[in-house]
DNA sequence: CATGGCCAAATCGTATACGATGAGATATCT
DNA sequence: AGATATCTCATCGTATACGATTTGGCCATG
């Protein structure tokens, strides 16, 4: 589906303007964001601005009250929890619906990205573990016909982007095990497996990264998740 | 999640406007939305109108180029497949999360609900059919605590809305079995059965409603799903 | 008669301007 | 002093205006 924004608007500008810094950090959840400055700071004029904060907001980036202004959305457990529920849903299902259509390419492709992951977790790297962690299942259900399906999974991992910056770097350990599920979930596909298994496989891989971090959020006290 | 727009806003009143019309078949797809005479029938300015439509784009009911205007989103009977694809797994998930939190309150609602769907299979009332047939769904999932899953269903069923006013108008005896699948969804529900088989359960029967529909096109040669 | 370029109308995209609304500070009363 | 009313300021929501872009028809030309 992706939204047919063209690439020279302003209101284009503004919204990769703003996303860019949102899920970069620069701008955390909290930080209010007052139409006129940023149209001044861009150099463009409010209504553009304006438009690309709706945009955000339709992506769960951003919150906008009337009257009130616009801020990075506050983000608690619950909402990391949700969006890792959903993400388990829908990026489950569209590996269910990719695997049928991987070549053997794919696979190997997405086994060498793996074994790159390995690498990275050996060099205690998480931002590349983190890029290639997207990488290695954006290959995995980058066969999935269903656009609108591929386009939740992108929405979800943006919003989470925006929630923590790696999801490992949290967790101690549970980067290995996500490696090493990988490498099962490629197995399952190079195998013919039903694709409704790999799609719970695929969907447990997630769900079992969020029970991780509830146990470790759980076992160390404090509330820390935005 | 449910996006914060005003309800006295004249971008809410545009888009309450605009959405009314194109779910109730009064604008149908490829119709063209002039800002200008939106805005002009509704007595306010462009601004707002243009607001409403770029939030009707991103729920799929409009389409929007630049310099060349918005239009009621053509469909085709790709876009009705993936539809019901990403329904079946979203509707199909939601009601795996609400499903062990029903009461058997709610279980008996959802029960007589499917009656009157009986009922009003009938005395042969498609409109009310599809009318019940929401509200029994929305019984089974009503409990489901992700609400960004349950702002997903919601926005399938009125893209779905949009396609087509109701689908067993098409399929003739699809609702028959329709109703029957419904009794067997609760049953599985009220005997505590494992959440992903009634998931599942939940996903197929609305997968079986897509595959009458593709059998029942191709069976009857032509094309038309708009 | 077919084809290609040009012009005008329609429509969008954005800037600017201003009224409306809510939050925070200040003054006033008890 | 504490609480409440009021005032002011920041910011949004929308109207209006205009430049930018596309479309489709018209005319010139081969």
């Amino acid at each position: 589906m992706t939204t047919e924004v063209p690439a020279n608007s302003k209101s284009q500008l503004a919204y990769e303007w703003l996303r860019d810094r949102i899920v970069s950090h620069r701008f955390t959840p909290g930080y209010r964001l007052v139409l006129s400055q940023i149209a001044g700071e861009l150099g463009i004029s409010t209504v553009p601005v304006r438009e690309a904060i709706r945009r955000l907001e339709a992506e769960g980036l951003v919150t906008f009250e009337k009257n009130i202004g616009a801020q990075v959305a506050l983000v608690d457990e619950g909402e990391y929890v949700t969006t890792m529920q959903t993400l388990a849903v829908v990026e489950g299902a569209a590996t269910g619906f990719s695997a049928p259509l991987l070549t053997e390419e794919d696979l190997a492709r997405a086994h060498a990205v793996n074994e790159r992951l390995r690498d990275s977790l050996e060099h205690f790297d998480p931002r590349r573990f983190t890029e290639l962690n997207e990488e290695f299942h954006a290959i995995l259900f980058g066969r999935c016909p269903n656009e609108h399906i591929t386009d939740l999974v992108r929405r979800g991992w943006s919003r989470l982007r925006m929630l923590r910056d790696s999801t490992f770097s949290f967790v101690p350990g549970r980067a290995v095990e996500s490696v090493a599920e990988h490498e099962h979930i490629v197995e399952l596909i190079a195998e013919g497996t039903d694709p409704i298994e790999v799609e719970l496989a695929a969907r447990r891989h997630r769900t079992a990264t969020l029970d991780a971090f509830l146990r470790f959020q759980h076992d160390h006290g404090s509330g820390r998740a935005g």
